[in-house]
DNA sequence: ACTCACAAACTGACTAAATCACTTAGCCAC
DNA sequence: GTGGCTAAGTGATTTAGTCAGTTTGTGAGT
């Protein structure tokens, strides 16, 4: 069963982007381009785009261009055809972060870096700018994994929130306790400066299971 | 910026999918008559199809049709164009799994049902049989983390391992330690089995240290 | 010299109508 | 029955073109 065209082509068209270092942000050539230097049609090259543009590989702006995404080096990546969103699969969400992240507290507590302490601390702060800020992208708990030195577990957990944006907006508007998530956040820092490691994890533990209880209390969302 | 028209067709196909109860393994209609439906044309709907092909939620058989992927449901999933593996990235990813996967042992001690066990048991002994055997789908980790109770957990896991299976047999190559994977895994059964969640949390750790140990003493790879 | 408007010249998005390649199921001969 | 052939259905790919955005450079006007 030999692999498709477009299999092999998407592979082609990686090895473009890595043997010319092309980063996130940087042009690849033109769908017509592509085609024309593989000896194809456009359809085809445009097949094997939507398969990169599926995984962040690569964006599309229409009349501009197409550029590499992203995630093009992400190991792990969170489904963009999430399935709908139940309560229960909030709570399962929240019970996996309660087994992963607080042994990632306390990795970070051990090998945070001076600059994983300044995320982190711009982390905490800009959750309490009312939503509309434009550094929405620095998320408190990924830049928690981040700071564990392993860029695999940021991506793990970037990839477990990212599905959970969808509702975050209903979780919010249910339990809006920003200033005790703030406090908590505040907490676990002074922990991982600290590199206590013991005490980054507990604190982690009991955050993450008090919004479990909140969500639990919360009603069937639509 | 409007969702582009093969963005729209993804979605509609995974509502045909969700609203029709279709299973993985199940067959969609196929692309002509997506195509009529829909009122659009064939290389269109292939657009949409393959998006939905990069990330597991459809499969493609060559003059069959096009079915429902086994992944359709993930929250995570494995990314299908995974950069070059390097040695460093091997250790990376071994690191990753020695903060995480104590932790799921740990919980899956508390939660394991006898069923969980069965499957664990079966794990270990198939992993004994010469490479081959059919039964390679039971990977004694992916069980482990099945234990736990939680289906996220197992997708992160097993996420994990899937880019794993490319250097796999370079391990197995410089590092084929068969019979003491196999004592330490059933050793991590046993005390799942016991319920006793610290002794398996503290031998999942020195498994996996085990392995990180080897990979760091192997040359590296090509 | 500066700025704004506008027109190419690129780009992606999509259409239309075929043809080729592969799989499956049914039929028929043996 | 069993084997092989055939026909219908499917994905894979081509060809040739149109539509719709974006970027860039040019030139008129100030």
């Amino acid at each position: 069963m030999p692999p498709s065209l477009s299999d092999r082509l998407t592979e082609s068209i990686l090895g473009i982007i890595r043997d010319g270092g092309l980063r996130p942000g940087d042009a690849i050539p033109s769908a017509r381009e592509l085609a024309k230097r593989f000896a194809i049609t456009t359809p085809t090259v445009r097949e094997a785009l939507r398969k990169l543009e599926a995984t962040g590989a690569v964006e599309f702006r229409h009349g501009s261009g197409t550029y590499v995404g992203p995630t093009i080096n992400n190991v792990v990546l969170a489904n963009p055809h999430r399935p709908p969103i139940t309560k229960d699969s909030v709570l399962q969400l929240i019970s996996a972060r309660l087994v992963i992240e607080p042994a990632v507290a306390a990795q970070s507590a051990v090998s945070r870096q001076p600059e994983n302490l300044e995320r982190l601390e711009a982390a905490v702060t800009n959750a309490l700018v009312p939503p509309g800020g434009p550094a929405f992208a620095l998320n408190f708990h990924v830049e928690l994994a981040a700071a564990s030195g392993n860029p695999l577990l940021q991506e793990v957990l970037a990839s477990l929130l990212k599905v959970r944006v969808r509702e975050q907006q209903q979780i919010r508007a249910l339990y809006d306790n920003r200033a005790r998530d703030h406090e908590e956040h505040q907490a676990i820092v002074d922990a991982v400066r600290a590199q206590d490691a013991v005490r980054a994890e507990q604190l982690t533990r009991s955050h993450l299971d008090n919004i479990r209880q909140a969500v639990e209390a919360a009603p069937e969302f639509s």
